[in-house]
Order: structure tokens, then sequence, then C-alpha cells
DNA sequence: GTTCCCATGTAACCCGTTACATGATTTT
DNA sequence: AAAATCATGTAACGGGTTACATGGGAAC
């Protein structure tokens, strides 16, 4: 049997946080938790529920609204809960990849001109306060809660936040070494 | 025109970078330079100089060799100096993707026996600490050479030992709160 | 009366990956 | 005799994306 994505089961993950929420909402919650570290986009968590449903791992239910349209609310099955276990028992193969623009671009700065490589500086640095702005509010508003799934939500919005910070302090250094350059 | 993907300027750049150099050579350069903020496989790098000797941004030639096989070479045209140019100009809508199936795994912790955390943080650990090794091995390469182009190089390198260390860190504290809390 | 929220979905694309094939030469 | 290096390529897959369609109710 071919392995699943991990997307898979970051939603499976999800619906089990979250019972009972529509798909409407399970894009929202994903959006303002695990995005930060496991972005996925609408299209793609409705394709994840069908294949859940599919697996037998979540049940589908239709829930008839009388100011709203329609819609499918979503509980994890006992053979889900099964899977969720055993995917997180697995020794992770740590998948992990980063891609980066402004790295690439910074790469080729030698081609730039030194106030090109400036302005790609402040806006890297304005993007890198946006992110740590808004993973801050995600700790504020999880800090009230405390639960364990509480705890861990802060903490990975924490992780983003030291890396956010660290990559602030990296480009007082870039900036530095731009300075006492020459050209 | 549709927009072409940063990748095709990354070889496009490498290819401005390294003159002369064969795909094989290419594919190497790229796994020790760029690739840990903008990684590419074998098979993309190949497709990717197709399609720019397609646009004439390189060129290629053929080139015999006695005691190996035949090889073809790249070198950038001036269309493709040009290209370059105007995507390091354009300013840059900053696309950057994240993906760690290790955070993905510990937001869902408390679904986890505390063993099985410690674990998933342990190897989270001996990666970033790889990582930082591999990273300080480039800067160290890099010392001695003091072009522009090796400075760039050296600051990106940089720019991801102190994302590593800075994770390196938040294990640390995660793994404090784990002690503290009880379950 | 236009805009926002709820809610689900289709279509098309393509980037990037893994696995595999080939074959000569050089090194162990 | 086996393994590594050089060198290029094919085949197949699928995950993830963007753009678009639809439509009713609520809010401003």
């Amino acid at each position: 049997m071919a392995e699943l994505p991990d997307t898979t089961y970051a939603v499976l993950g999800l619906i089990d946080k979250v019972p009972g929420a529509s798909g409407y909402e399970l894009v929202a919650v994903a959006g303002r938790s695990f995005a930060h570290f496991w972005p996925i986009s609408q299209t793609l968590l409705y394709r994840e529920l069908d294949r859940l449903t599919g697996l037998g791992w979540v049940a589908a239910t239709r829930v008839e609204q009388l100011h709203a349209p329609s819609k499918w609310t979503y509980h994890i099955t006992e053979a889900g809960q099964q899977a969720l276990a055993d995917w997180l028992a697995t020794p992770t193969p740590a998948t992990s990849s980063f891609r980066s623009g402004a790295l690439l671009r910074f790469f080729f700065a030698y081609r730039m001109h030194p106030d090109q490589v400036r302005s790609l500086l402040a806006d890297y640095r304005t993007a890198l306060q946006a992110q740590a702005e808004e993973l801050m509010a995600i700790m504020d508003k999880l800090a009230a809660v405390s639960t364990p799934a509480a705890r861990a939500g802060r903490l990975t919005a924490l992780h983003g936040l030291r890396t956010a910070e660290a990559r602030l302090q990296w480009i007082e250094e870039a900036e530095a070494q731009l300075g006492e350059g020459d050209s």
C-alpha cells in the first residue's frame, strides 16, 4: 500500500482535534494553526477530506442549516485514531523543506546594485516582522488556554518566532557587512 | 508570457557564476551552494538546462573528451544576462515555503506518549546539528575566498546556521516545558 | 445594493520527485 | 572484480497551486 503524504495525517489530526467541524471551518483552523510549518490550500484540504472518508478514517455527516448553506461535518473513526497513532509512532523521516526566494536572490547579490541588495534585505525584514507579530498573536491567544493541545500549539508558534528573531538578527549582520565592504 | 519559476533563474544564475560547467557539474555545485534554501533535483536541473537553451538565455557547447564521456558545457548569453538582471531587479514577491515533518508531528504531541515526544525532539536535534555542521563546513571553505560571490555565499550559509542555532535553542525550551508539565 | 461570510467544489496545470537506464573510464 | 566517477537522459507519478464557479444569507 502506497505511503500517504503527511498532509493526509495533518488533516486527520485536525479533525481529531476539532471534531464536528466543516471543511470550511477546517480550512480556517488549518490557516491559523499549522499553516506556519505546514501550509495547505483549500482545494488540497477538501481533497484530503475525500480521501480520508474513502479510507474510512473519518465519518462525514450532512448537516442542514437554516440561515446558512448545508455542510458536511467530520469526525474521526476508530480506524482513523489508530492510523493517526501509528503515524505518530513511526520514527519520522524528518521530512523538511525550505525554499526562500529572498535568499535565492541574495545568493546572487554580487550581480545587483548595492541599493537593490539593501532594499531586498529591507523587504525581507518587513516580511519577517509581520510573521513574528502574527506568531506572537497566536501565542497570546493560546496563553489563556492550558490544555496539552494548546501547549503544543504555543510551542510550535514559539519555534517560528525564534526562527524569525534569529533571521532578523542575521539581517543586522548582513547589513553591517554590506557597510564595511566597499561597493 | 507566462512567468517562469524561480528555479529557472536559480540555474541561470549558477551558469553565470560557473561558466563552462557541464550539467553534471552544475548538479554538484547546486548541491553544495544553494541547496540549503533552494534544493533542486538532478532531473529538474537538466530540464531547466533545456528550457534555458531553448530560450536562448544560455548557449550549449558539445565537448568531446578522451578519458570521460562527452558533455555539454553552458555559458550565459547576453539575453540571459539581461533576463537575470531583470529578475534580480523585480521587487521580489518574497516567495518562501517551509514544511517540517517534525513540527507537524510535534503539533500533535498531546496524542503521543511523553517518551515519543522526547525521541521526536532528540531526532530533530540530531538533524539540526548535522545541518549546522554542514553549514559551518561551507563557511569555513568560503572563509578563505574574498570575492563578492563568496561573501554572498557565506552570508546565506550563516543565515542557515543562525536558523539552526535558534531552533536548537528552542528544543531546550521545549524539553524544559515537557519536564515541568505533568503527563 | 454591494460586499462579506458560509460552503463546496471543478479544471487545469506543472513543478518537483523517485526510480531507472546506459555506458565508458578510473580507482580500489 | 567491484565500486565510484563522469555524464545524460526517460518515464511516471502526484502533490500542491491558482483560478474560477455557484449561491444563499447576513451585514454595512
